[in-house]
DNA sequence: TTAAAATGATACCGTACAGTACGGTATCAT
DNA sequence: ATGATACCGTACTGTACGGTATCATTTTAA
């Protein structure tokens, strides 16, 4: 006999809680195996229920799959979002700055989404647009608005800040974004503080004002 | 009735032109839908044989996909190799190098081997550390003996040639290649040269000897 | 001319897939 | 008790897949 979900689900779990299981198994299947190999089948084996009630939550893999992308987008966004940089010098704020996308960029679960998506872009080509939009996308663009402040503020002397924002995170993420990805165990970042500061220091030594 | 592969081959080819034309219609197979989506049945309809052949040449779908990836690999890193950079300034080898960068890892081709590459990862974790080691990685270490001779020769002043090889390729592909692998339309990179001459300008207002 | 090698056509096998249908059960509010 | 809702289990449909086997045909080279 199947796993019966009750026997799963946390008590107190509100309406939908079975959605959000779903919505949670899918999300690692897909994960490992991609949009294709990943199978319904497979799928319920591990949620436990039936065919019936997957398919009466999501019309069909398709939506499954854009509702799991969605929710792993916007959670990855949600970590990006919540520095607080206004008390913060500049060099601190890089700091942090550096330091919170090392981290998140980097993490498996970051890596396996970008995988996911970039291995659907001729299937779903919209996803993959969203997700630069919303994800890297949007981090270039509040990076700008942040440079400018600090120039406004005389912290910072930048000609062009769309350049210094590639130096910026380029710098900081472009090899390790590639190992990672290619699944290359990456033999530097042994701390990413370290990293962060390194990297924040250089950008400063080309960018601060009166340097 | 099926197209005979012989009214598609041009006349005069070797022995194991089929398998040739098999590899040749397999890559554009796979750089369309991947390796899960692309069927043996399509493959066969487009090159107009029978799958005996097909499977005289390769062992499985599995080895027919490692044989495309690894001449895709081979294609890109010739047109990386090539560049005579001994007689230039350290300026003129830089926009070289810059500008063919630009013009292989921004290339259709390139990116759309990085999206199989990348999305086969879990199933086919060698490839995708070939890939690096045998892409980037070779493109960073040789980056870095570049750098060294040109410190040796007082063109330039680096402390940290790998952090500086980090902010080359860092600044100039990061953010363009997120933009294309994820199918966003490149709204910069008007003219190549430009961008080339403008990150190799950045690179030695920064670590130019003397400056 | 002839034999060998390469290629073709086609039928087939077992399996897996996405998705549907349907009868039945458990929970819970009214 | 009743009815609504959510869920389960399972059987099923049609399709497509990767791969094999068989035999005919064509090409190549001696």
């Amino acid at each position: 006999m199947a796993v019966r979900a009750a026997e799963i689900m946390e008590p107190g779990t509100s309406a939908h809680a079975k959605r959000r299981r779903i919505l949670t198994v899918a999300t690692e299947l897909f994960l490992e195996k991609g949009f294709s190999a990943a199978s319904t089948t497979e799928l319920l084996r591990r949620t436990g229920g039936s065919k019936s009630t997957v398919y009466s939550y999501f019309t069909d893999k398709a939506g499954l799959f854009t509702a799991v992308v969605d929710e792993l987008l916007v959670d990855s966004v949600s970590l990006l979002d919540s520095l607080d940089l206004a008390e913060l010098e500049v060099r601190d704020a890089l700091v942090k700055i550096a330091d919170q996308y090392l981290k998140v960029v980097l993490s498996d679960r970051y890596i396996g989404l970008m995988r996911i998506v970039i291995a659907e872009v001729n299937r779903f080509p919209e996803i993959g647009v969203a997700f630069y939009e919303r994800g890297p996308g949007l981090s270039y663009s509040k990076f700008k608005s942040f440079l400018a402040e600090r120039i406004a503020n005389d912290e910072l002397n930048i000609e062009d800040t769309a350049r210094a924002t590639d130096l910026f995170f380029g710098t900081l993420l472009h090899r390790e974004v590639l190992m990672r990805i290619y699944g290359v165990k990456s033999s530097a970042l042994r701390n990413r503080g370290v990293v962060a500061a390194a990297v924040s220091n250089e950008f400063l030594r080309y960018y601060r004002n009166g340097s």
